[in-house]
DNA sequence: GTCTATAGTTGGATAGAC
DNA sequence: GTCTATCCAACTATAGAC
């Protein structure tokens, strides 16, 4: 028995079954969508026999949670990895700070924009976290928005120190504000797919951001 | 036979049965996504036998396709019902015009979070016409953000020029920008459900936007 | 023209083989 | 400990009854 890939892959433990297995979901879930994710087509595209999924996972649910919480673990991952981007170099004042926000919008969404079947699955898991487990835990869903609100946080706070600016509705608040904002025009970017535009409302979105900073005391 | 709510309707005409069945379909949608809506499960709630369904709709999909189609009509007379409100009242200038986009952000607020459910669905649409039909006929989803844009740009219009002010970076951009903060909140709003957290960032969006505000030419 | 009874497919889960 | 063969439930769709 052969896996998708070609290799050969019988009698494999446990633990490289399940990374197999969640990987195939993963592929599956990117592809046509969190829905279309069966038991049976995770077993198919791994190359492997159906039952064998229930003896790596007691349930359907088990591998959707564990999906889920795969691709947090990479959005997560891509914020830590946020965090070590250098916005020190630049002018002071105001324009160097959107000179700054413009770099940084730039990054952030082209990470957004490498993968947008990625992307939607995660508006997916919001949506399955909140109708299968309800409002009581959608810790699942909440994960993803805290690592973004990081990055966020990261980014607002080095540029506007580093131009010598703090911000005037403070910090929390931009933060919310400006991830709000992102997320929107990325749903936005899902129906209409239209870069250019996406890119403009990005930068419009900085310059009306911008206007809430003010210069450091003794600055 | 009777239907869930109790009326008895045996033999109906096709365009009344239709009409019931697409009121089931809708109600399954919005209480536990559109993932659950099932022929079966829309038969048992209308209280009619399956095939019913199938001879009102040819399949599954014709179902949905009406099921969206009746959600963005909704969304559309709700837009269209939001052109008639008052905003030409109040103060000129920009304190003039932040109260009246409080105001107006306050009522548009309201509609969004007076069913959470319905709100859930339309992102779950969204993700549906994407996958399903893919890009070339997104125009499903695109009908709701259209509707919303017209909100949008009517308010921020009417509210503009009754406090005797324009947009600086142009009518069409600010709507957008503005519809995009609205959708991203309305997120995250889904995942919180922090009512009071969302008015606060509708309101700091409120100050970020009303400084794009000039005066107009003469005022 | 409207609805019932039935067929065929796909899905999740398990008992038992190796 | 790992995987195969089998089961049963739920789904979409249709043929035919009234």
């Amino acid at each position: 028995m052969s896996s998708y890939d070609g290799r050969v892959t019988r009698r494999l433990p446990a633990d490289q079954r399940r990374a197999q297995l969640l990987r195939a979901a993963l592929e599956i879930a990117e592809h046509d969508g969190l829905g279309a994710v069966t038991v049976r087509g995770v077993a198919e595209r791994a190359g492997v026999s159906l039952g064998v999924v229930h003896y790596c996972y007691t349930d359907k649910e088990e591998l959707l949670r564990e999906l889920i919480g795969a691709v947090n673990s990479e959005v997560h991952q891509a914020a830590t990895a946020f965090v070590s981007v250098d916005f020190d170099s630049g002018a002071k004042g105001a324009e160097g700070l959107r000179q700054r926000l413009y770099e940084a919008i730039d990054l952030i969404w082209a990470v957004i924009t490498a993968s947008p079947d990625r992307q939607l699955l995660t508006y997916e898991i919001v949506s399955y976290s909140l109708r299968t487990y309800g409002l009581p835990e959608v810790g699942l869903a909440r994960d993803q928005h805290e690592s973004n609100e990081a990055i966020v946080r990261s980014v607002l706070e080095r540029t506007a120190a580093s131009a010598g600016m703090r911000w005037g509705m403070g910090l929390d608040e931009v933060v919310r504000v400006v991830l709000s904002i992102i997320e929107g025009i990325g749903l936005r970017w899902q129906v209409y797919r239209d870069d250019d535009e996406a890119n403009e409302l990005l930068h419009h979105a900085v310059d009306l951001v911008v206007r809430d900073a003010l210069p450091v005391d003794g600055a």
